[in-house]
RNA sequence: GCCCGGGUGGCGGAAUGGCAGACGCGGUGGACUCAAAAUCCACUGUCCGAAAGGGCGUGCGGGUUCGAAUCCCGCCCCGGGCACCA
């Protein structure tokens, strides 16, 4: 496509003034009121792709927009540089993680920097800096002395054959590791954890708080998972010093338990096991440590049968006094709740499956539905009185509970309880390209943390980076082998490195202060610029991330790093939709790239950035197709437009084209262009408060379909004046290259430091606005009514037009909707 | 199975109780040109009709309302998330 004007060399121009310039560097001395706009910083994969020109047009879009509004935006970059592929990457290749890391960083900036997109790059962050590994370990040790750190046994997976620990994501579908290919079973292990679900129940209690799509509220509200029940001892029968500890959420259908299950990794299993049942039930606990999670959901599907054994004792039942069977079965998973469940099959799916599959009794204690049986019949879990109950028949379910609690604590059997689906945040990672764990492991003094002056622990570059699925770190003799720091003796080093989710918990806050070098950051600062107004990511990052970012605040305000009230990090969270191609999403792994950098060198940033802004709703998924293409010419075709408007005159041809624009009055016509003018203002301001990116482009092509004609046509210089500039500074933000350019041609100044444009409500106001008649709902006139017509007047004019007589035919109307100076609705 | 989204022309989408299809893409015709490109103008939901005009139309079926793409009830389809959590 010929270009109206020099594509390439403007937008280089631009981004070198702004960086030059220093036009989006801002400090927290600033007099105008802080902002925040913060994109989720990438892993650095190298050039960048479309999802990446999506996202940083709406966070650059913000920026600017926020600037003109009279903010001192925060907008900083930086990059998630630890992770996985760089390191598989040392293993194949063998270059270091950092050099391969750092070659895509540099490819990353520059192509991000090609998109017109600004940030105060004084404050990048990489993962990997020494600098930021340092205050990852400090804030770790005090994690770790309040006790929100801890080394605990957990159930991780293991691959036998690479003798290693696997992320789930390295899990294959099947179970299988996806290097080695063996199957990868459960296996205790010491790891780190962080103690997130002491924070649980503030974690879903503020989400009410946030303007957050709603979607990803749901999703960590159930990734949480609070249930609300009680929890009861059932004593063994005939052993009255052994009770099973039991969780539900169900108290109030507890005379309808006719039996119990406990997990295959229950501590009392053994205990409970008889001699004649042993054999089974040693059988189905070593199918179950053996199995991966996966096989145990495929079993699920092939029915309960052979998922359970009796154990061959029984608990009584402290609501009936009766003794039910004792089972031990994979369906109740030892890491919720107790490990053990009082079964009642009537109100309970599985539990009827399992009654169904093994021969149990079943009691209803809800009356259900009347044809309920007939119709099937099953589990019925909805509301109902109580029956078969006892002391609790007649009652309604929630009634039941409450007062089947009363009676666990007054019997001092049981009481209330909360549990939740949240689990402690495992952090260890058996790999090498991670911000190292600070501490050592002395035989005398235990764990101790590595002392801060000798802070960050680094990991070395003389390392062998070999597939044997093990971190060098673990084989590293200098590495490893230290000295306590407490008694001097010999020590060990811990070699595991943190998640790298641990690593992004907290980037936003050091952005507030990158350069302090004697903590994390200033409490100060960080609160004068936090919370974070504008936080744009993916939805991918819904829970995991999102979650331990909020969780790390909160923790980290509560240990002094931040103002004790800053509890919530992202005060708005907008989540973009993702670019999909034959319908699924465009990524690296997939091969269905499309690179941005073919665009930027024929139509430039600004008209793929319009395209991103115009294609349809920023939350929603966008289609990438054939006629992609096109659309992005019809948005470069637009820009060029523009330009003519702004700059007319810059080709001879346009010259003799165009009339000179005149002086003197103002005629009506002229009139009608300052009124769209203001029209306009108030348009587009209001599509970009409520993010509606594309409607504004649309009223921005409206408005430039309405100038055209009229600057052919013979324009009043000062109200084509007025009308362009305002298109310009309205445009700002979405194309600032050629805004920029435009602007500078016509003003010597810089359009990016002007203020955004306010309309005048005089102006704006409409002479007459169409006013439609209907004839039952239909469509039958349209009337130039003035806006503030009475709505006797509307009436009396809808009557007496032609067509809406016509329509009568004389006939005497039923009733008149007036509703003025939109309608009036004429009801024969 | 459960929980969210969503379903509007040939396509992306607009309209959140009041003119359905703004804006753009694509298409058709025209102006300019020796010709093309670029640019500009007009038309473009569908059916009937030569036209004027009229019928139909927002996944399907009901309902509320003077009036429904929009609100309510039931269903169908598509996308996403969660999935033995007691």
């Amino acid at each position: 496509m010929a270009k109206a004007y020099d594509v390439t060399g403007i937008e280089k121009k631009w981004q070198q003034r702004w960086a030059e310039e220093g036009t989006y560097e801002v400090d927290a001395d600033d007099p105008r009121p802080p902002w925040y706009v913060l994109s989720m910083y990438p892993y650095p994969s190298g050039a960048a792709h479309m999802g990446h020109v999506r996202n940083y047009t709406f966070g650059d879009l913000l920026v600017r927009h926020r600037t003109m509004l009279g903010h001192a935006v925060l907008s900083p970059f930086g990059f998630d540089s630890f992770g996985l592929p760089a390191e598989n990457a040392a293993i194949k290749t063998g270059t270091h993680p950092r050099v391969f890391t750092d070659a895509r960083i540099v490819e990353l900036k520059e192509s991000i920097t090609s998109l017109g997109a600004v940030y105060d790059w004084r404050r990048e962050i990489r993962s990997h800096d020494p600098e930021y590994i340092r205050w990852n370990q400090v804030i770790f040790q005090r994690f770790l002395e309040a006790g929100l750190a801890y080394r605990a046994n957990a159930p991780v997976n293991w691959c036998p054959g690479c003798q290693t620990v696997l992320a789930n994501e390295q899990v294959l579908a099947d179970g299988t590791c996806e290097r080695s290919g063996d199957l990868v079973i459960k296996r205790d292990l010491e790891q780190w954890f962080l103690a997130i679900t002491r924070y649980a129940d503030e974690l879903l209690a503020d989400l009410e708080g946030l303007a957050w799509p709603e979607r990803v509220k749901t999703m960590q509200r159930n990734w949480i998972g609070r249930s609300e029940g009680a929890e009861m001892d059932l004593v063994v029968n005939g052993r009255p010093e052994l009770a099973l500890r039991v969780f539900t959420t169900r108290p109030d259908t507890s005379f309808g338990m006719t039996y119990a299950v406990v997990a295959p990794e229950h501590p009392l299993l053994d205990l409970l096991t008889t001699d004649e049942c042993r054999a089974p039930v040693e059988d189905l606990r070593a199918r179950a440590a053996a199995s991966s999670d996966i096989e145990r959901l495929s079993e699920s599907s092939s029915g309960l049968a052979k998922r359970g054994a009796f154990t061959g004792s029984s608990v009584i039942n402290p609501f009936t006094g009766q003794p039910v069977p004792v089972y031990v079965a994979d369906y109740v998973l030892m890491g919720y709740g107790t490990g053990a469940i009082m079964a009642v099959p009537a109100e309970d799916t599985r539990d009827w499956d399992f009654a169904q599959a093994y021969g149990l009794p079943i009691v209803r204690t809800v009356q259900p539905p009347e044809n309920w049986d007939k119709d099937g019949g099953g589990a019925y879990t909805g509301p109902g009185d109580k029956i078969n109950s006892g002391w609790m028949n007649g009652l309604d379910i929630p009634t039941a509970k409450a007062r089947a609690i009363d009676w666990l604590e007054a019997e001092g059997v049981g009481e209330r309880k909360v549990n939740y689906r949240l689990r402690d945040w495992l952090v260890s990672r058996q790999r090498f390209w991670g911000c190292p764990i600070p501490v050592v492991y002395c035989p005398q003094d235990g764990i101790v943390p590595v002392p801060k002056d000798q802070l960050p622990v680094l990991a070395p570059d003389d390392v062998e980076f070999r597939p044997t699925g093990e971190s060098p770190l673990a084989t590293h003799e200098g590495f490893l082998h230290t000295t306590c720091p407490t008694c001097g003796g010999p020590a060990t080093r811990e070699t595991d490195t943190m998640d790298t989710f641990v690593d992004s918990s907290w980037y936003f806050l050091r952005f507030t202060d990158p350069w302090t070098v004697d903590r994390p950051f200033d409490p100060d600062v960080a609160g004068h610029w936090m919370p974070v107004d504008n936080y744009i990511g993916g939805i991918e990052h819904a829970i995991l991330h999102l979650l331990y970012a909020r969780f790390y605040t909160k923790a980290l305000a509560d240990l002094g790093f931040l103002p004790a009230g800053l509890r919530e990090p992202f005060a708005n969270l907008f989540t973009q939709g993702m670019i999909r191609m034959d319908g699924t999403k465009m990524s690296k792994s997939k091969g269905n790239l499309v690179a941005p950098s073919k665009y930027l060198t024929t139509v430039g940033a600004d008209a793929l950035r319009l395209f991103h802004l115009f294609v349809g709703p920023p939350a929603d998924d966008v289609d990438w197709s054939e006629q992609t293409d096109s659309v992005i010419d019809g948005c470069a075709r637009y820009l060029d437009r523009v330009w003519r408007l702004a700059v007319p005159g810059d080709e001879a041809e346009e010259r003799a084209v165009v009339p000179d624009p005149r002086s003197g009055e103002p005629t009506a016509d002229d009139l009608e262009i300052r009124r769209a003018t203001h029209r306009l203002i108030d348009r587009v301001s209001n599509d970009y408060h409520r993010w509606s990116y594309n409607t504004a482009v649309a009223a921005c092509m409206e408005f430039v379909n309405l100038l055209g004609p009229y600057q052919r046509s013979g324009a009043h210089q000062e109200v084509l004046d007025e009308a362009v500039d305002t298109l310009l500074l309205l445009l700002a933000p979405m194309v600032p290259h050629v805004t920029a350019e435009a602007w500078e041609r016509r003003h010597g100044d810089h359009i990016h430091l002007r203020t955004w444009p306010v309309a005048d409500p005089e102006l704006a106001r409409e002479a007459t606005v169409t006013m439609v008649v209907q004839v039952n709902g239909k469509v039958k006139a349209r009337l130039e009514v003035a806006p503030d017509i009475e709505p006797s007047d509307a009436e009396a004019r809808a009557l007496a037009a032609p067509e809406v007589v016509a329509a009568l035919g004389g006939a005497a109307p039923k009733r008149v909707i007036a509703k003025p100076p939109k309608m009036v609705n004429i009801v024969l």
